[in-house]
RNA sequence: UCGGGGAUCGUUCAAUUGGUAGGACAUCGGGUUUUGGUCCCGGCAAUGGAGGUUCGAGUCCUCCUCCCCGAACCA
């Protein structure tokens, strides 16, 4: 918004509470906003602010705006009253100033045990706005701070550091989330109570905009919760890709670019909202669709036999370098020899022994095209004593070479495949929702009740030599399966088992047309609707 | 219970001062295609309800309904 309007931006941590702050999450924030590919104009700290937040304090304690209330938590929860309920004042609510001066100057020189006393803004126990009710302005914790140190022993409420850390910023616009517009009568109130003049700052004061939060469906983004999928190892760590942080979407492999065409796309309002993921992916299929270049891969590995492969004078059967296209988004991207012979591995879900309707893949007496390689038809397969099939043979047409039958014959089919002999060994893991339903938490009040049992699905797979071009972080797609990322993590935190096998994160599959055709398929499953059959109405 | 926000296709974001409700995702149909991908064309589909003002209301007024936030020394 800064640089759309020509401003300039704060990014600011209000690290006012020592007990839940520590350096850690500000570096990891900081890193992942420049990983989204902001860069902030300055890195600010509430913290750099206590001198003139202290002395704001106790400029207001002379005016009679403040006083230092003796009371406990409990008594001050319960002094504030409730909705519909006008509160009841504190009794040390009227102490002389003088008073209140010298009991806040010993809270901050530490002669006061933490809890005994806080320093709350004098405004109105009647107020129809809580935040209104004579809110704390300061705690006492004998605590350390992260950057402050032993300096302080109070500290500021979030409140009370807000709105006057942007009035030193000279910040114009002040961002928050919907469920702050209530504080935003307590933030104009204190500005309008301070000398914002001395600041020096050319124009109006700070004003606070509210606008809803970024949520997305089948997924949790409150802190709380992800705290807990991670301690208690419902995933792997804060990058797990499963999870909806920024670093989770970067080792999955969502492009930042398309994370910001998204957030761009959606816009900025203030209706809760709660958006599917769907659209998301989309943004990040358009982007990957156009630069990430292509392999093949096999996850779900079954034999295919050339019968007919031509062997070489040593019996052996011959290698053929087949051409194929990097990305057909991007002639650039040049072409690259991927090695072909008579032992293929394919993909179990491109055989069928007995073809469903609309089923144009593999099945016996079946031709279909082996993508940059020849026509091949079913003749059999081999089955096991359970009736799986381990093995399927083939005859191919040494005509098809270029892709296409001379005498202009079609197939409906085009499936991809990995020489046996040279292929490569990979692992891929497969991502579902991380919670089965839209709103995770709904039924049972408990969001981990609605965990999907098996988010993550690893495969055994192999891949063509030429995946070892893609470094790690970068993404691929494997050719009708979707758009892997190379794990970047030093050591897989998935348990891959003893494979040291590189590791692929499918960041989004493709769109899958026949997966919609078998879902339909599956509904309208021999039952038909009353209405359909009588033609009555 | 009181205060504050909000409500438009299935989902989501739009709609000058009141003037034909539009897009994206999803979905359905068709075309192209050596990825059932991409791309292209087309279809379906909405103003929470009731009144009122007006030639004309998603936009203005009244009442109602539903949803979200608020009673931390959290942010």
């Amino acid at each position: 918004m800064a640089s759309e309007f020509g401003g300039r931006c704060f990014l600011r941590f209000d690290d006012t509470n020592p007990a839940t702050e520590s350096p850690e999450y500000v570096e990891a924030i900081v890193d992942d906003v420049r990983w989204l590919g902001f860069e902030p104009d300055e890195i600010r700290f509430a913290s750099d602010y206590f001198d003139q937040l202290y002395a704001w304090a106790e400029h207001l304690i002379e005016r009679g705006l403040a006083y230092v209330d003796d009371q406990d938590a409990d008594a001050i929860s319960a002094g504030r009253g409730g909705f519909g309920q006008p509160g009841v004042e504190s009794p040390c609510r009227d102490r002389a100033s003088e008073e209140n001066l010298r009991l806040f100057r010993e809270m901050a020189a530490g002669q006061h045990p933490e809890g005994s006393r806080v320093l709350r803004a004098r405004i109105d126990m009647q107020h129809e706005n809580m935040q209104m009710r004579d809110p704390v302005m300061y705690r006492i914790r004998h605590k350390h701070h992260y950057r402050s140190g032993d300096r302080w022993c109070i500290y500021p409420t979030y409140d009370w550091a807000h709105g006057q850390s942007d009035a030193i910023e000279g910040v114009t616009h002040s961002l928050c989330t919907l469920e702050f517009r209530d504080n935003r009568t307590l933030y104009d109130w204190y500005l309008e109570h301070l000398p914002l003049a001395e600041l020096g700052h050319a124009g109006d004061r700070p004003h606070q905009t509210e606008f809803a939060r970024l949520e997305l469906t089948h997924t949790v983004t409150s802190k709380r919760v992800l705290r807990r999928l991670v301690e208690d190892s419902h995933v792997d760590g804060w990058d797990d890709p499963r999870l909806p942080t920024l670093r989770a979407l970067r080792r999955r492999g969502y492009p930042p670019s398309a994370i910001r065409d998204f957030c761009g796309f959606i816009g900025v309002a203030r209706t809760n909202s709660r958006h599917a993921p769907e659209l998301l992916e989309s943004f990040v299929r358009t982007e990957l669709n156009a630069a990430a270049p292509r392999r093949m891969a096999v996850l779900r590995p079954l034999k295919l036999v050339i019968t007919n492969w031509p062997t070489d004078d040593d019996g052996e059967p011959l290698v053929e370098y087949r051409e194929a296209v990097n990305n057909p988004e991007d002639p650039s991207a040049g072409t690259r020899q991927v090695p072909f012979s008579g032992t293929l591995w394919i993909e179990q879900d491109d055989f069928r022994l007995e073809a469903p309707p609309k089923y144009f893949r593999l099945t016996p007496g079946r031709e279909v095209r082996l993508r940059a390689g020849y026509f091949v038809r079913c003749t059999d397969a081999v089955t096991d004593a359970d009736g799986n099939v381990t093995e399927v043979h083939c005859t191919y047409d040494p005509e098809t070479s270029g892709g296409q039958a001379p005498d202009g014959r079609k197939v409906k089919a085009t499936i991809h495949w990995v020489s046996a002999d040279h292929a490569v060994p990979i692992e891929a893991a497969l991502y579902e929702r991380l919670f089965h339903t839209e709103l995770p938490g709904e039924r049972t009040g408990d969001p981990l009740d609605d965990l999907h049992p098996n988010s993550r699905e690893l495969c055994a797979g192999v891949a063509e030599p030429a995946i070892g071009d893609i470094t790690p972080g970068h993404v691929v797609q494997f050719e009708r399966l979707g758009y892997f990322c190379a794990d970047s993590a030093v050591a897989s935190s998935a348990d891959s088992g003893s494979s040291e096998a590189p590791l692929f994160h499918r960041t989004v599959g493709l769109r899958d047309e026949w997966a919609n055709i078998q879902k339909r398929q599956r509904h309208s499953g021999g039952s038909v609707r009353p209405g359909d059959q009588g033609g009555s109405r």
